[in-house]
DNA sequence: TGTACATCAGTGAACGCGCGTTCACTGATGTAC
DNA sequence: TGTACATCAGTGAACGCGCGTTCACTGATGTAC
């Protein structure tokens, strides 16, 4: 039975948003190609017409996983001033390294879901990884960026501002560290792991407010 | 042919020893059971004479993986002065994050090699792992609580130090996140990945001497 | 606009393959005397 | 210490299973007239 373009091109969408969240669930090779189509409402076989292969597809939802990342951190950027955008950006920390966000692992940020696995993977998943990677970075250096112009003057503007981007990484490191190994120790020593996401969540926190301080 | 106890035991110690490092180079579920037996030089079928199952050698390897780690930090807290302890857990940082621990992958860090997946492993592995990052973790604690007291008298000494425990914890997250985020892109994205390992580096070793200067 | 036909998105059976695990077998080791 | 026998570490073929991928088929959609 045929189906509309539209609809079938909705399907594909629908696809890579069920395995963008399996994927950060269980790993890149942990839901099959079955399953991936069954949780998009179909059956295995039309996965070809959709995607030549399942790497295909992996790189396919790293790249949505990174659009989605991106969007929630250009959000912070919109505040209508200096401090709106200062409380937005220690909302994005708080919740990053929160015990709901650990929890929900098909929610939550691709470097943590797949930061070990991705260099085993094929080129093309590697490609799509490091692409979505320095998109999400300077985003954060240009958050960097305005906080320290301390206006929004150069709303928009890209900013190669290497002190910028030095915090950025600092900071992104903290999280990913962070809610890594809170998230590892989760289910066997919650005590830990929650030992883990305060002392990382009040270094974070720290770093995103030391331009104001220093 | 049936062999010696002596070199049975050898045997089991060479399987794990071999998994130990081909599971960090390609994931807990990378490497086969018969890979893991060639590589100790046997065949798979003696594989149920040492492991009761796959699960059973991931998490005897893991357990291995975190004895190497802890032995190679606590290395670092038998310099003869405090100034030696100090210059080897900056030698310790700065190899932690260099290229070269980079790119070898069999070599490095339990926290960086499994990080995202031992979430997804059965429990018996994740026990292993919250139970190595545990002695890991408290090992870097003392270091921090001996620095803090600036001598070697309580050597041996356990510390209940919250204050070193969450310093050991930021430093911590600081490595592991450095390190993931420089591993995933480094094939594909060179210069990314040197950037990253440059600004995590002078974070860590900011961290590290914190107590000398605060 | 209405009709006749080609297209192609989705179906479900089938494929070949590699995996973890099992098992009958081998023969040197360990032990009882 | 020497001998006869039971033990069991290691071998390699075989198992059942789930996987990614292929393919003949279906029938509503898209198109040519």
């Amino acid at each position: 039975m045929r189906i509309s373009r539209k609809k079938a091109e909705a399907n594909r969408a629908e696809v890579v948003a069920q395995a963008s969240r399996l994927f950060r669930e269980r790993g890149l090779d942990g839901p099959s190609v079955a399953e991936l189509m069954r949780a998009a409402g179909m059956t295995h076989g039309g996965f070809y017409n959709h995607f030549s292969s399942k790497t295909d597809l992996q790189a396919s939802a790293l790249a949505h996983n990174f659009d989605l990342a991106v969007a929630r951190l250009a959000h912070i950027g919109e505040g209508p001033d200096a401090e709106a955008r200062r409380a937005a950006l220690d909302d994005y920390i708080t919740h990053y390294l929160s015990p709901r966000a650990r929890d929900a692992s098909g929610a939550s940020c691709p470097m943590v879901a797949f930061g070990a696995d991705v260099s085993r993977e094929d080129a093309e998943v590697r490609r799509a990884y490091a692409d979505g990677l320095e998109r999400y970075l300077a985003d954060l250096a240009l958050a960097f960026a305005r906080r320290a112009a301390g206006n929004a003057a150069e709303d928009g503007q890209q900013t190669a501002d290497p002190e910028a981007r030095a915090r950025a990484i600092v900071l992104l490191a903290t999280l990913v560290g962070g809610l890594s190994l809170a998230r590892s120790v989760a289910t066997v020593n919650p005590a830990l792991s929650d030992e883990l996401l305060t002392a990382a969540r009040a270094q974070a926190l720290a770093l995103a407010g030391a331009l104001e301080r220093g």
